[in-house]
DNA sequence: AAAAATAATTTGGGAAACCAAATAAAAATA
DNA sequence: TATTTTTATTTGGTTTCCCAAATTATTTTT
């Protein structure tokens, strides 16, 4: 029998994908394991497996990338998450940082079937709680146009697209400043000093630091 | 690491419980390896584990059986199963007979809490749509006191409760024929000879043979 | 280039579910 | 009761996903 077995396989092409869209320039063992959280001898095998299901590949500079299938898959597995996480948000009324380790789980539901009629439930929704743009059912993903806090010009307005950081305390720390995607905010002005800013939201000064600007991702509004 | 080896520690107290509440005289190793179609080795080491985590005992007469904790912990499985299968049917509109194999795996979701916001969107259902109560929080069930169609008397008024047999063909034919838990129907007549009847159903006569009538549980309406 | 540090790979295991086939025990039947 | 049939158990596998430790590249630094 099949068994659960395609649960962990799923969740290495999800980290293979959180990777090719990341700042790290070379995809390599190291990386997925220390990602994935398993040992290397681990993350290994199953690369290997992966290759030869011909979802991955290593490219001529020994950088693991998703083959066009592989990426496929791993857009597929990243929609069920996010429309999980809009139900889980939009109809069960969890907080947005609480829905990601049930989304977890839910992903690997097997059914195109189901997570189709969830976003048609929804009102096919174009971002989950966090900003994040769904997945269609192709696997087809918009691209947003989005800078980081950090190089925001101070006296515009901006619209918060998405968060660059998914830890927890961060988002408790944002949902503690009513800071969320969707949220418009105006960048008061920047400290020269520690690049830190002063921004306006709903009439109410806040500061924030470089390091939260950084993983706060804006557009022009 | 814990792994997703739950689940199939789940089917079986599921199974096991099914068993308890079932014809079977004496749940032993065959009856179950049967129903949950694996090897009998493999029945036989499950049930060890479990006999060993105190979820199941072995009575004076052999047969197997649920501790309180074990039958504890199956009903709360089935809780999480016949509430996604109303999640399904109420809101996503699947038919009642397409909802058992997604439950399957939405079952094996771990979140008591969850489940329990789910149900709260729900309305607090007080049935799945085959008719079957749905365990409290606590995994309480209250018990529905239904007469099998079979054995119930001529000219009298009945609403079907549930049913006996869960089988896809078995389902898709009373879908058809539009026999469904909640609806009300009168026994016309029954026919000595081979014991099947006749039913009306909204002004139209059906006539339904033994293997029908036996599984179809209503009460008195 | 040689030494040191880092990364990839190999080797030898382990746990959890599974199976088939052989044997032992129990129950049913003759 | 002796024989046959059925059921339980043992034994020896398999697959998947995981680990630690040792070895072998490959880089980086000196
Ligand atoms: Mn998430
Ligand atoms: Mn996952
Ligand atoms: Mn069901
Ligand atoms: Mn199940």
């Amino acid at each position: 029998m099949a068994h659960f077995t395609h649960h962990s396989e799923e969740n290495y092409l999800k980290a293979l994908y959180k990777l090719s869209y990341s700042t790290v320039k070379k995809v390599n063992n190291t990386a997925l394991s220390q990602l994935i959280g398993h040992n290397p001898a681990t993350v290994l095998e199953m690369v290997r497996k992966l290759v030869g299901k011909n979802l991955v590949t290593t490219l001529p500079n020994k950088s693991l990338k998703l083959t066009p299938s592989g990426e496929k898959k791993a857009l597929l597995i990243i929609r069920k998450h996010r429309l999980w996480e809009v139900f889980l948000t939009e109809k069960l009324n969890y907080s947005w940082n609480e829905v990601h380790v049930l989304a977890e789980q839910l992903e690997h539901i097997e059914s195109n079937d189901l997570v189709d009629r969830l976003e048609k439930y929804l009102g096919f929704p174009a971002v989950d709680p966090h900003g994040d743009t769904i997945p269609d059912k192709k696997g087809k993903l918009k691209v947003q146009e989005s800078i980081p806090l950090e190089n925001a010009v101070a006296g515009k307005n901006y619209r918060i697209l998405n968060l660059a950081d998914t830890n927890d305390v961060f988002l408790q720390y944002l949902e503690k400043l009513n800071i969320r995607p969707g949220k418009k905010i105006k960048l008061v002005s920047r400290n020269q000093y520690d690049n830190s800013v002063m921004i306006m939201l709903l009439k109410k000064i806040i500061p924030l630091s470089e390091k939260v600007t950084k993983n706060i991702l804006v557009e022009p509004a």
